[in-house]
DNA sequence: TTGAAAGCGTTACCAG
DNA sequence: CTGGTAACGCTTTCAA
């Protein structure tokens, strides 16, 4: 392959003035410009990006390291949004992303310790997990760029965005209460995925309650996976435990699918006998029959914002931004099939919020 | 951060030597080789891999570039399990998986050929698509490496591996004239998909009813882009097209998933009035309601299959092996509750052979 | 507006 | 078994 010497020697002009016309610099003659450009079309010269990583000690790759394993990121739903999301901003940017899904956190944090101490990458995308904390604080200190998913320790102020989950919880049962339920189930986040600072969506469950003036059904709390499994399980055991139960509302999507897999197998249609809101509302499922009536999370935003703001760092690297304020994603509502609440005028009013297919 | 140089001092030895050890070259003397790794754990030295890659002409970098978009591929259960296998392999290796999904095949063979020819990648994963064969041809010339997903032209005999999309279909078929189905609905597959020299699972359905001495129902053919929308609307043009219609074959799970829906707002019960049988038949989906008969494509072993044939192929550059034969790979009938077939002994007789949730 | 030469942090040839 | 030194291909300071 052709390297910026031979391109100067068939140019008849010094390397440096090549580069100087790779890289845009204003000040080259605009004829010594084109026998340059020339010169490159006809070699088919390709800059070598791995020379060029070196001298500028920048590699414009980016990490993405989740500490579930591959069997679970690559078949949650959720997960994968927040990856799209950070996909998308940076196949705009000049960044590659490079993502790496170890089983537990210890390797994760191995991994993330690799990409960036070996300088394969630029900064990372971190999922808050336990453990972090000190990496994080060790990042801090050397200046090593992350915004991580989640806040990394509790006092943290910079660096990381998250979804407020309590809010979505107490959106989702606010709604549920008002539709006339009072016997809701809860499958919240299991502990793995709100270490090491992450509040559970349950507290906003129970401060609707609280508003409301109703007491909260504690015996109906079960925290779940994410998966379809789980939710399945969970519906199970709230039928088997409150013969009262009206509804169901769940911290992810492929719960809220468990759930309705539970329900029908036993004769009852979600959105009738008993309601279903699930927690995510991704693009992956939204389709399928029934509608899910759901908590839109932002999940595809919490990766587009870890991203932007990863790269807003990085691309300042050196001047006035130091540190990004973190910031909190709020949910939204979104009524579909399978919440029409106990009274049936109230079915006839909500349909007409409903989305057409 | 500290260089070889730093730790070469510290431990009193040449900058080479410390390399010998690192990359656990025999020939150093066990205490020369305590003495370097002392240094290292105390300088907390972490070998560059820019420079390291610029020195051995070696990136470690996998590019796979998938000209479909971020919105198709991401919410794509197919296209995630391909991924995941190509995830999976590269992680037990010393690679890293640089994933590119740009939306049209002109961008997207800019990007493999940015990929390469910059030396960001050591080789790729390259989806077969329109307008791939020249650059293919150049790549071979050329000795850049590459396994493409599907044929890149038809006579290609080296370094692809695709699924058999007609032994899919004629399994799937011959499973439906088996149970007594006749008016078969397929959603084949859009053009896009075949590009530029796979064929068509349809191929094989018409083979099965050709051994079976039926007649073929053309009418009932129609080609889909894998969503569940064109599932969806497929079936509602089977369903007013043909009374008679019993079974609808799908070549992806999610458009298995929008015939379900299209049944369903009917009144009509998959598996029971119709059957249904989709065609990836993928984890994510798996456990979802109801649970799908399927031709599994394995599409898992078919990422799999080609980062380690690219993996196999890197790590012996210059060695003996130069292409990696093409290889087909074949589907299985997994059996659920969406096909129960037209006699009620037959339904007894299959119920036997269903998953278990 | 242009060029010579140093340096980014490794690896590896060739001596010793 | 070990070390000096020249690459790898680019960017950039400084001088012309």
């Amino acid at each position: 392959m052709a390297t910026i010497y031979d391109v100067a020697s068939k140019a008849a002009v010094s390397p440096k003035t090549v580069s100087r016309v790779i890289n845009c610099c204003p000040s080259v003659k605009e004829d010594t410009k084109r026998r340059v450009l020339e010169a490159i079309k006809e070699l088919d010269y390709h800059p070598n990006a791995v020379a060029k990583s070196l001298k500028r000690q920048k590699t414009n790759n980016i990490g993405y390291v989740i500490p579930y394993g591959s069997d679970f990121v690559f078949h949650d739903p959720g997960q994968l949004e927040q990856i799209k999301g950070a996909n998308d901003v940076l196949a705009a940017s000049d960044y590659n992303l490079i993502i790496s899904v170890p089983k537990t956190s210890n390797e994760a944090l191995h991994e993330v310790n690799r990409l960036l101490k070996h300088k394969n990458v630029d900064g990372m995308i971190l999922y808050a997990m336990g453990g972090v904390e000190p990496l994080a604080r060790e990042f801090e200190d050397k200046g090593l760029r992350y915004i991580s998913l989640g806040k990394c320790y509790p006092e943290q102020k910079y660096n990381f965005v998250e979804v407020d989950a309590p809010y979505g919880g107490y959106l989702g049962t606010k709604y549920l209460l008002d539709l006339g339920h009072r016997m809701i189930g809860f499958v919240g986040e299991a502990s793995q995925f709100l270490e090491p600072a992450k509040e559970s969506m349950i507290t906003g469950c129970i401060r609707a309650y609280d508003e409301a003036g109703l007491k909260f059904p504690n015996h109906l709390v079960t925290h779940g996976d994410y998966s379809v499994e789980c939710g399945y399980y969970a519906a199970q055991s709230f039928l088997a435990k409150e013969p009262n139960l009206t509804a169901i509302f769940c911290s992810s999507d492929p719960m809220a699918w468990g759930v309705v897999r539970a329900l029908r197998e036993r004769g009852i249609t979600p959105g009738k006998e008993i309601d279903v809101l699930a927690g995510d509302d991704l693009p992956l499922t939204r389709n399928l029959e029934p509608g899910m009536s759901a908590i839109n999370s932002k999940l595809y935003d919490l990766g587009m914002m870890a991203a932007s703001m990863l790269v807003e760092y990085l691309d300042n690297e050196g001047k006035i931004i130091t540190d990004v304020p973190g910031r909190y994603l709020q949910g939204e509502l979104v009524i579909r099939q399978t919440t029409n609440g106990l009274l049936v005028s109230n079915t006839n009013r909500l349909s007409l919020r409903r989305e057409k297919f």
